[in-house]
DNA sequence: CCGCTTCGTCGAACCGCTTCGACGATCATT
DNA sequence: AATGATCGTCGAAGCGGTTCGACGAAGCGG
């Protein structure tokens, strides 16, 4: 493994002048910048990334910390750390995946953020209060969030437009002629932890209906089709007149989807289904479509990639807060609703 | 950010005394080693990583390469990286998603390999021949594959054991009284490209077909629904009697379910389906939940980091090569086949 | 023609840690 | 008691880069 010396050597000048011609720190002559070009091909040289990162103090590594207690990553997650480790890469970084247990470990968190390894990272899985957001600050971890806290004052991040999204996919059904619509969240568990997700759309959800002049029924669903299955039952027994059903409970939904036709209420002609802040992927498994809120998915890894990088390259300190809605893309399982007789069950 | 030297002139010993209690690289006397640990406790130290990693030319960075052309990474693929993430923090690593085009640039891949950055990594998605891995080795990078390629001698691997995996399936099927069994491989270009995978469960369907004496029909399938869709009228062409469908394209068979039920065919009352690879969230998304071989999902990821830390760690030139079984999961999906009088169509 | 910048290059001092050789002290060996 | 080993510690030389101050040469205004 050839070394700067090497190219120096070969190139007839002082190692310095190889670095300057490699970083563009200082000008250096047509000539001479040929000369080290023509060594370092040569050699085959490549620089120490080790090296260069212990001398400039950064290591061009940037850290995606990701909770990592549940089973793995849903599709639109997925789609946020593909994006990030293409942005990364195309704007010369790398990315770390690191999977930082739930809460708790918050030494473990500064332990990281003190090894001077990451550049800076973008934490995933924000709760409206999290105390690993603090303590990355403390260390003075450059950081960008993907979702957001409660109180985001000073703070950068990426987060998808909930209320938006909300007011849109009702306005879809609304505007279809439904009435009675229920959202299917997430667990009561994963509300009472604060995710903002849930919280938000919960709010956002409230906000719209009555917006209507209707009334919002929220139904919340275990992660799983089973607890999707129960979230339907549970529904139809609070509303049972419902025609369309609103959910963002990814996992959920296709249990809610086979509850319906378990019940022999099909879709859309029955009721009509919206996923919220899905992947077009899981739209198109189920049968019908899902009409769906697509996630802005790979994007939303992007954009706080390239925010954090421009924090780290740029001299400033602007923060960076961006909303993003998610795209109405209306597939099979809406249609208007068919005024059946409620049954009375 | 205290340095060594803040701990050694605190503790009032030398700076290797310091790296010696850290590293244990040579014995300390329990008294110098509390002095030592008291003065790195009060100072907050935290070993800088990039120093380490220059002075120790191990950089305890480990890259996963993933190509990272289609439509990001499906839920199995998920569980691989997953998988990898938890266990290199496991044992102290990191690990870098790193994102290689899906081929031509092998210089890009050498000059990644160049740089140190990684003491090892693990490649998926890998084909049947694959410069990569060429590439990768003459580097001289430790490598672990996740899949294999034609020749793998010498070479680390972890891989599903697609032979068994597809004679347990078609055994299932059998065993209920199946004799038309069809199934829906990757697209044709995929085959055509010397993806392992599909290849291989070709030649296992065959064989075990032929085992049982029953004749193999395979049908390519695009990755999508509508591929799932095409493939299924394809094969009721093919083979009108039909009464089992075996799909390892975790996208298609959704859009196999869809198109079945879209004929009228229940499942598994007329049509029983086994889907191949599959982790049990996807398996549980459809109704009735498919009948799957559940991939070893994380665990492969697991192993594959395993295998590759215990190379770095251990002198040892030994290679891991390891196959492992997908676990039948009997769902709702599966039945014996009711005798049907073959419409003709 | 002189003093002053600007340009291009060099040498050397780090960056923070590991590791090797050396060395005094302790301890078993003959 | 002399002789090695062994133990515990130190100092210094790297690891492979970056970056700063310096310095000769060239360019410029007056």
């Amino acid at each position: 493994m050839a070394t700067m010396h090497d190219v120096a050597r070969l190139a007839q000048v002082s190692v310095s002048t190889v670095s300057y011609v490699l970083t563009g720190a200082r000008p250096i002559s047509q000539a001479t910048r040929a000369k080290v070009l023509a060594a370092m091909a040569q050699l085959d040289y490549q620089p120490n990334a080790m090296a260069r990162g212990l001398a400039s103090r950064r290591s061009r590594i940037l850290g995606l910390l990701l909770p990592m207690d549940e089973r793995g990553l849903g599709a639109t997650e997925a789609a946020f750390v593909t994006g990030a480790a293409a942005a990364a890469s195309a704007v010369g970084y790398h990315l770390v995946l690191s999977p930082v247990g739930g809460g708790g470990d918050l030494d473990e968190l500064r332990r990281l953020a003190s090894q001077r390894m990451f550049d800076g990272v973008v934490l995933m899985e924000v709760q409206l209060a999290d105390e690993r957001v603090d303590a990355l600050g403390q260390a003075g971890v450059p950081l960008v969030l993907i979702g957001r806290t409660g109180d985001t004052d000073g703070l950068s991040y990426v987060d998808i437009d909930f209320e938006q999204t909300v007011r849109e996919a009702v306005a879809h059904l609304v505007g279809l002629g439904h009435r009675q619509i229920v959202y299917v969240n997430h667990s009561a568990e994963t509300l009472a932890s604060g995710y903002g997700p849930a919280l938000r759309t919960r709010d956002a959800f409230v906000t719209a209906m009555t917006g209507h002049g209707l009334e919002p029924v929220m139904i919340p669903a275990q992660d799983s089709a089973a607890g999707g299955r129960a979230a339907l039952a549970a529904a139809v027994a609070r509303a049972p007149g419902l025609t369309a059903v609103l959910a963002m409970n990814e996992t959920a939904i296709f249990g809610i989807l086979g509850e319906l036709t378990a019940r022999g209420l099909s879709v859309p002609d029955d009721v009509s289904v919206v996923s919220m802040v899905t992947s077009p992927q899981v739209a198109e498994l189920a049968t019908p479509a899902l009409t769906a809120m697509t996630s802005p998915g790979s994007a939303m890894g992007r954009i706080a990639i390239e925010a954090l990088v421009r924090h780290l390259d740029g001299a400033g300190d602007e923060r960076h807060q961006q909303l993003l809605p998610c795209a109405l893309e209306i597939r099979g399982s809406t249609a208007a609703p068919r005024s059946r007789q409620p049954d009375g069950g």
